[in-house]
DNA sequence: ACACGACATTGATAACTATCGATGTATCAT
DNA sequence: ATGATACATCGATAGTTATCAATGTCGTGT
């Protein structure tokens, strides 16, 4: 089950229907874990990481590090595929579009 | 009562430090109201806009208003002047610099 | 079939947040 | 001083979230 995520900033004032798109973006990214998370994430490239090199690094619990990698997922910021029992996450093409285009003007 | 907010990226990975501060501008904006808010003042230019244009296109009570605007001041992107009854706000100087630093790459 | 490793899900809890009505504070006009 | 207006703060509440231990699921190798 993959997630689309399209969001239409036009001309006028910021739309409701946009506004309620592009905050869980933010709000996807309002955590430092996950900030950090995305950042290594980003860094790995196209290869991608392995989740269990995620863990780690962060100092969080398997279950928290899993929630928040849930919750970067469910936004279209990353991507996984499975590899054997490992998962490697990557990002999302075009993850931050919309918020890039909100950022500048 | 001003309020500073500085965050150094540097090269390496995320640091913990730069995760936390960067984090708060996120949640600023993960909120559907504050992002209408927001763009709204932007619009506004270095005018600003008064607070009391604020409150009703977004059909939110005045209270509310007044709480998310606190919540864009205290993370450093909209400022506040008082000008008699009125108080006009604006987009803070380099408000969206860290965000945007961070954004792209 | 069985055990193991990697990751997800569940359940619980403490902390935080969005919202509003009521109330407080500050400024202006009279 | 008084009243009116603009905005902030308080108190309460319902909803959300970050976290972990325990448990479940899925793939691999034996």
């Amino acid at each position: 089950m993959t997630i689309a995520i399209q969001v239409r900033l036009g001309k006028g004032p910021l739309a409701d229907s946009a506004a309620s798109a592009l905050a869980p973006m933010f709000a996807a990214l309002a955590d430092p874990i996950r900030l950090r998370l995305f950042d290594l994430v980003r860094r790995a490239g196209v290869d991608g990481i392995c989740s269990c090199d995620l863990t780690e690094p962060l100092d969080r619990s398997q279950p928290t590090i899993s929630h928040h990698l849930k919750v970067l997922r469910e936004a279209g910021l990353v991507e996984s595929r499975r590899d054997g029992t490992w998962i490697w996450y990557s990002i999302a093409p075009r993850a931050l579009d919309a918020v890039s285009q909100f950022i500048q003007r």
